[in-house]
RNA sequence: GGGAGAGUGUCCCGAGCGGCAAAGGGGGCGGACUGUAAAUCCGCUGGCUAUGCCUUCGUAGGUUCGAGUCCUACCUCUCCCA
């Protein structure tokens, strides 16, 4: 299907990645040729990065994998400004410290999956904190700015819009593309850094930075970027009750996380599958071609495959294993996630109230507690929980000496006496 | 600078004669049905030491037995004029 030369853009084009792409044909040689070094931005706005970051890191991951330089580029910079696309409410202002700490986060992720300078690799991790800092204004609007033509800059989509509909961009935001643009530049210079990658609401963005370099280093720079990813009904990515789904594992557990990709939509696990594991194609399609109930087989592989290549293998076959022993066996697995109570409180009888809204979290308050009580959707050991004055007692405790607290069919958490 | 309007349940959108824990959606959670899916149907969706108490409608005051609702000031946003 894909008329690519290149490993690269081949492997890119058939997973699904590509949504757009500057000049395809040079883009190609460039990357049949020779070694290209691309980066992709990420903000450091949290300890770690969440699922609907998964995307760019795995572009990185197969450039890598194709004999190419990945960068990584930390927003130490930019989000010390305060990305203001999220225009709702006024974003939280970081401190430098705080930055500097989800920098450590988003690092060990990245570790995962890009083999780093000094670790057998030659990905490199950079911050344009490192050029953003130091920046002089007057200097920067002469060498930068000047280059920059407000008239082309409102042609763009996302400017736009917000015109269109009259709502406020204020100078931050408009400036916020320059700024990105820069950054592209900057990395040309430092690391011959050819092609920019990101999402599709990139695009404006990354062309602003291939026409500056051409401006200021006479640079011949690419774009590519990668569709939205939604699920089939239309949800963003990453997203559930319980938060975003983080992948660090102090965050989301692996099991957790196994869990997420478990309950994929049936219309979204083949394209997960090549988007979000490493395995070849031709399994992939066979797994797809999986009907109806036997499409669970696929979910399996997908989670097993997915948690794998963020928190390893084993974690990622402990995860498989706990989950068959709970809902294929209905058996108890010591693995699933284990609350420790104080023996004492169990023998006075812990209420179970206070065991299911305060031990394990598994409902946010008493009263959901109750609530949920009421809609049958508490269990003690697999059994209903009908009374809300119910006390658990050593005698709940199985032969394994734990309780099993459920909330709905899926959520688990063990209470071990301690 | 002048004029007009708006900020509601800390997920979002949105009704709200002075008696309001506050309509209705969406989302989410639980139940039924299933395949740990989707769709569909049903229930729930401020907190608590709970027949009551406490906290919520931009912020701070005021009027009133009682204020999301009226008054004053302030903040923020939007629109129109200059």
């Amino acid at each position: 299907m894909s008329a690519y030369k290149s490993e690269f853009l081949n492997i890119l084009a058939e997973r699904g990645f590509i949504h757009q792409v500057s000049e395809p044909e040079a883009l190609d040689a460039r990357a049949k040729d020779g070694t290209l070094t691309a980066y992709i931005g990420f903000d450091c706005t949290a300890a770690s990065l969440h699922v609907g970051s998964l995307l760019p890191i795995m572009m990185l991951y197969w450039l890598q994998q194709t004999g190419h330089r990945p960068i990584a580029l930390m927003g130490g910079g930019t989000t010390r400004v305060g990305d203001p696309s999220g225009k709702d409410e006024s974003r939280r202002i970081l401190t430098d410290e705080m930055i500097e700490q989800n920098l450590v986060g988003i690092r060990a992720i990245f570790s995962k999956f890009l083999k780093f300078e000094g670790a057998g690799g030659n990905a490199i991790m950079a911050n344009n904190a490192d050029w953003l800092n130091t920046l002089n204004y007057i200097d920067f609007l002469r060498d930068v700015g000047r280059h920059f033509s407000v008239n082309r800059m409102l042609s763009f989509d996302s400017v736009k819009m917000r015109l269109e509909r009259q709502q406020e961009l204020s100078f931050l935001e408009f400036n916020y593309m320059v700024l990105q643009a820069y950054d592209f530049v900057e990395l040309h210079k430092r690391y011959d850094c050819a092609l920019q990658m990101g999402g599709s609401d990139q695009w404006g963005n990354i062309v602003n930075g291939i026409d500056l370099g051409r401006r200021m280093a006479n640079a011949h720079l690419f774009a590519l970027t990668a569709p939205l990813i939604t699920t089939s009904s239309g949800a963003k990515m990453g997203k559930t009750a319980a938060g975003a789904v983080w992948l660090n594992a102090n965050m989301v557990s692996p099991y957790d996380y196994w869990q997420y990709w478990r309950n994929t939509e049936d219309g979204d696990v083949a394209r997960f599958l090549k988007l979000f594991t490493v395995l070849p194609l031709a399994e992939i399609a066979r797994l797809a071609a999986l009907q109806g109930a036997e499409l669970n087989e696929a979910k399996k592989v997908l989670a097993t495959e997915a948690t794998a290549l963020v928190h390893g293998r084993q974690a990622a076959d402990a995860a498989a294993e706990t989950a068959r022993k709970t809902f294929e066996e209905g058996a108890l697995a010591e693995s699933l996630p284990t609350v420790e109570v104080a023996r004492a409180e169990l023998d006075k009888g812990l209420g179970v109230l206070v065991a299911f809204a305060e031990k394990t979290g598994l409902v946010s308050s008493n009263g959901d507690a109750r609530r949920q009580i009421k809609a049958g959707g508490l269990k003690v050991n697999d059994a209903t929980v009908t009374d809300e004055k119910m006390t658990l007692t050593p005698k709940e405790l199985t032969p394994e000496g734990v309780i099993k607290l459920s909330l709905g069919r899926k959520k688990h958490v063990l209470l071990k006496p301690i």
